[in-house]
DNA sequence: GGAATAGTTGACTAAATTGCTCGGGAATTT
DNA sequence: AAATTCCCGAGCAATTTAGTCAACTATTCC
C-alpha cells in the first residue's frame, strides 16, 4: 500500500463530490476550481475511479460526475487502491516461501503491517468523512458565534 | 504521512539491526547482503536514522550500528519519520484557518486520517515486530516438522 | 442543424523522488 | 601501515507526480 499525495488528491476530490453530490453531477471544472487541482490532473484520477466504477460520468451541458454508490460503501482504501497502480507488493514478488528468514521477514512481516492499514482504511468510507466534515461546521458556527458573543461584551 | 518503498525498506532494514544486534555492532555492508539493498542506499538511510537518534555507529573493524534505544522504544512512525522528508503537511501549508470550507476539508480531514494512522504506526514497535518474526520462525520449524513425520509415516 | 458544454483519450513534459554508483574521505582496530 | 567500516557529496537513470495541450465524442439547448 502507498500512500501519497496522489491518493490524498483522490479523496480529497471524491470528497467534494460526495459534499456537493445531489440529483446533479458535479463537474471537474468546479472541483478543480474548489480544491484547487488542475483539471487534467483531476481527468486522470477520475478516469481510473470511473474504471474502477467509483463514479459515473454524464456528458455534455450539465454533465459531470456522481458517486456510482452510497456514501457508505466508498471507502478511502478503495479509492487508493483505484488511483494507485496494482502495486507489485514485495521484491520477492508473490513467492510464499516463508522457509527462508529473510523473505519470511520483508515479505511477511511488512504485508501485515500493509493489511492492518487497509484494514483500517477499508473502514473509513466517504459517509465517515462526511460526517466529519459537519461536525467541523458546526464548529466554526459556534467559534463564529462565541467570537461574536466576546466582542459585543 | 506517506507510505512508499523507502520507508519499507527503512523498517526492513531496523528490523534485520533489531534480529542481529546482540552486543556486536551489525555492517551495512552485512544488512545489505541479507535484505538485498544495496549498501549505498542503505548508508543514505542510516545516515537519517543516526541523525534522528534511532541507532548508534561505531567505525572501524569490528564496527558497524547498533540500536540508540530498546526493541520496544522504537517505533515503525518514527522510523518512517526519520527517512521521509520533513513532509510539508497539506497545501495551505500550516495556515489553521478552519474558516474556509475547502481548508477544512483538505486539510483538517486529512490530518485527522493522518493522525490516526501513525497512531497505529506509533504503537507498532521494533520489539512487536520481532516477535513477530519469531512467531513465524516457530511455525516454520512446526512445519517441517510435520513434513517430516509425514514423510517418515 | 449548430453551438456550447463536459467527459475521454493520448502524447508529451517538467519537476521531484527513488534507488543506485562512484569516489573520496575519517575513525578505528590489528 | 593496512584493513575495515562508517561518512559524505556529486551525480545519474528510472519512475512517479502533476500538469499542459490538443483532438475527439456525447449531449443539451437554441
Amino acid at each position: 500500500m502507498r500512500l501519497t499525495t496522489k491518493g490524498r488528491f483522490a479523496v480529497t476530490a471524491m470528497l467534494d463530490l460526495a459534499l456537493r453530490g445531489g440529483k446533479n453531477p458535479v463537474t471537474l471544472a468546479g472541483i478543480s476550481e474548489r480544491q484547487d487541482i488542475s483539471l487534467s490532473y483531476l481527468e486522470q484520477l477520475f478516469s481510473r475511479l470511473r474504471r474502477h466504477e467509483l463514479v459515473e460520468s454524464v456528458r455534455g451541458p450539465g454533465g459531470g460526475y456522481y458517486l456510482a454508490r452510497p456514501l457508505g460503501d466508498v471507502s478511502v482504501a478503495d479509492i487508493i487502491r483505484a488511483v494507485d497502480e496494482p502495486i507489485d507488493s514485495t521484491q520477492c514478488g508473490g513467492k510464499e516461501n516463508c522457509q527462508d528468514e529473510h523473505r519470511c521477514m520483508t515479505h511477511d512481516l511488512w504485508m501485515g503491517l500493509n493489511a492492518h492499514i487497509y484494514d483500517y482504511l477499508d473502514n473509513v468510507t466517504l459517509a465517515t468523512l462526511v460526517a466529519k466534515q459537519d461536525e467541523c461546521k458546526e464548529k466554526v458556527l459556534q467559534d463564529r458565534r462565541a467570537l461574536k458573543i466576546s466582542l459585543v461584551a
